[in-house]
DNA sequence: TCCTTCTATGCAACTCGTTGCATAGACAAG
DNA sequence: CTTGTCTATGCAACGAGTTGCATAGAAGGA
């Protein structure tokens, strides 16, 4: 249940509305948690029935009334709670791998189009966080010095330019591969294929 | 609807049943794609409804009876379909990066301890990776030369040594940072922070 | 004999998350 | 004045995934 605790993270950081948070979940947050505002606006209906946090109807000039949440005194305790209590390293739910070991009982084409079309997506999102470092806090626009939580968001953004560089280089490591099995002609018959 | 496709996966590599699953979930295919025993015997029986899999009834000495799934050419069409689908990028989900970010929130002692647990974690995955490279792709005991099948595997396995190496660098990181913000004295007031 | 462990399968109840649909205020363009 | 877009919130239905519990055969040890 660590949409709870996302949120409330996010709105610790800055009070706001359920919409406001699912535009959070498309940036920032969203870097390294997803959401819809479906699943966030149902989820701060529960918290604020649980009084982890409070609410504020905001009347706005040139749109819709919106209703502000913040974090009540036992969000904070829940929160402190939970980064007491240890937790499982995650374990990864990775499509694309499955579709490459797949791709021995497949033609091998499909996966390298696919595999390029990753590669494109995760170098565009490498060029975004890097834009947003620049932004936020390695650039002249940005404050110096960081405050302790500036510098934690930029750890975890440092980590998302990590995760996407690696992915990068080894997406170039399957093509290379895939290219090289290729090469001296018909791929071998895989493990388990029947004869045909 | 992934699973499904894993379980195809697995078991044109190798047909098994749901109990031998459940084990290579703990293993090789689980370093990408987990599930728990229930919902791999819920699967297997609703795709086997569906005509994707066949069932034979297996009678063991030394242990109970078992049954052994295997791909049915139907399966074998929808896995190619789906081979023939673009997928989005994955969409992370990462409990401790939200830790981290509530650390400015909280006690940061407490997130070391946290972070060096994982680095723990994550360095004792990396070397069971790397034991079961040597194991099965680049040691004495392995094939020579592997096949397509073998291959691809290797690349997958890769891609987890990758992403293993990635996350204990940057957990170094991130405690070097928490190190850094608690040195000059008492981490300063995070924003969004109310004064006491 | 009883207890535990390993193999092997499954039900029931629940939470989490997605998808499709619906509403409504405010504004701008045609 | 209708249509489209952006802000803002929500319901209903469904599918995915987890947790707790239950059963049972076979083996080995106390």
């Amino acid at each position: 249940m660590a949409l709870e605790h996302a949120i409330l993270v996010s709105l610790l950081e800055q009070p706001g509305s359920g919409y406001e948070l699912a535009r959070r979940f498309d940036r920032s947050i969203g870097y390294f948690w997803t959401a819809t505002h479906q699943q966030i606006y149902r989820v701060l209906k529960r918290m604020e029935t649980d009084g982890l946090l409070a609410v504020r109807e905001v009347a706005q000039q040139g749109r819709p009334d919106k209703k502000e949440y913040s974090v009540a005194q036992p969000g904070r305790a829940a929160l402190s709670q939970w980064l007491h209590e240890p937790i499982e390293p995650e374990s990864l739910r990775h499509d694309l791998a499955v579709k490459i070991r797949g791709a021995a009982f497949d033609d091998p084409a499909a996966l390298v189009r696919e595999v390029e079309r990753h590669r494109r997506a995760h170098g565009d999102r490498l060029a975004r966080y890097l834009a947003g470092e620049l932004r936020d806090f390695t650039g002249p626009q940005a404050p110096a010095p960081l405050d302790a939580g500036q510098e934690l968001q930029h750890v975890v953004l440092r980590g998302g330019i990590a995760y996407e560089r690696m992915t990068i280089a080894w997406l170039d490591d399957v093509l290379t591969t895939v290219h090289r099995l290729a090469a001296p002609g018909p791929v071998p018959r895989a493990p388990g294929t029947p004869p045909d």
